[in-house]
DNA sequence: GATAAGGGTTCCAGCAAGTGGAAGGTCAAG
DNA sequence: CTTGACCTTCCACTTGCTGGAACCCTTATC
């Protein structure tokens, strides 16, 4: 399979395939006129790549991944433990959000949006210091 | 005011504030001796973009926000619509988020976790292609 | 007068995770 | 034989900073 084919196949870009090779995420052979072959496993990987970069994994929380993936011997609670660290920073990053939803829906509704230039959404962003 | 009290006072590294005196989000004063001189003019701004970047406005929303800011004749309705473009955003990836906490979740319930090296995470992501 | 600490200055490099584009090689069809 | 769709490499750019190097300014101390 030429690049284009497992592209269309996993969904992935060509440029972001040949990026995760650069990085050494996968090796796929040459033809001889050059171009990157692939095989099947490699297929595989890029799937397993793009489904995991999906549910917001890090690079190398991939190379983790894939390294205990292509390990026989693995033992599920190493991924167990990843997919964890990775859901409590999810979750962490859900509640941030929130948050600010929280306190942006609440000045926007302060907010008249007319043609006067009065703005409650001005005056509190001018008025309270970022908490560090 | 010398870039470190203004630091202090605002909650900004001096680096931050430098970088934003780079992209033209403010135009300090400079003493004889080459320092920037900062007035409480350029604190209120600092304090502004601090606070617009901790909900999440990205720097051209503040840029955009800032003039609207310095404008004493704008009309709320364009601050307004601003803030409700980046409500909604936000409020998408929440749910983005959500979906992928969902995901992550039900895999890490089903997995064992334990010195076996069967795992349905990994099942899942060399199975299932990135939806494009 | 030397020096050390603690400001400040500039510029260059790098992070994540790709994306865009230029310049060129290859291959199959008409 | 040329056209078009592929493929290749390489370099630059994105966002929003952050770290570090190399250097200047000011004040205090010995």
């Amino acid at each position: 399979m030429n690049i284009g084919d497992v592209s269309a196949r996993s969904g992935l870009p060509a440029k972001t395939i040949r990026y995760y090779e650069d990085i050494g995420l996968l090796k796929p052979l040459r033809d001889a006129n050059g171009y990157r072959s692939f095989q099947e496993k490699e297929l595989h990987k890029l799937t397993f790549l793009g489904r995991a970069r999906a549910l917001g994994f890090t690079i190398e929380d991939c190379r983790a991944l894939l390294a205990l993936y292509d390990d026989d011997t693995r033992e599920s609670a190493d991924v167990k433990r990843i997919a964890n660290e990775h859901l409590k920073q999810v979750e962490a990053k859900i509640a941030d959000l929130k948050s600010m939803r929280d306190t942006l829906s609440h000045l926007i509704d302060e907010c008249a949006g007319d043609h006067r230039p009065d703005c409650p959404i001005l005056k509190d962003l001018s008025t309270h210091k970022v908490s560090n």
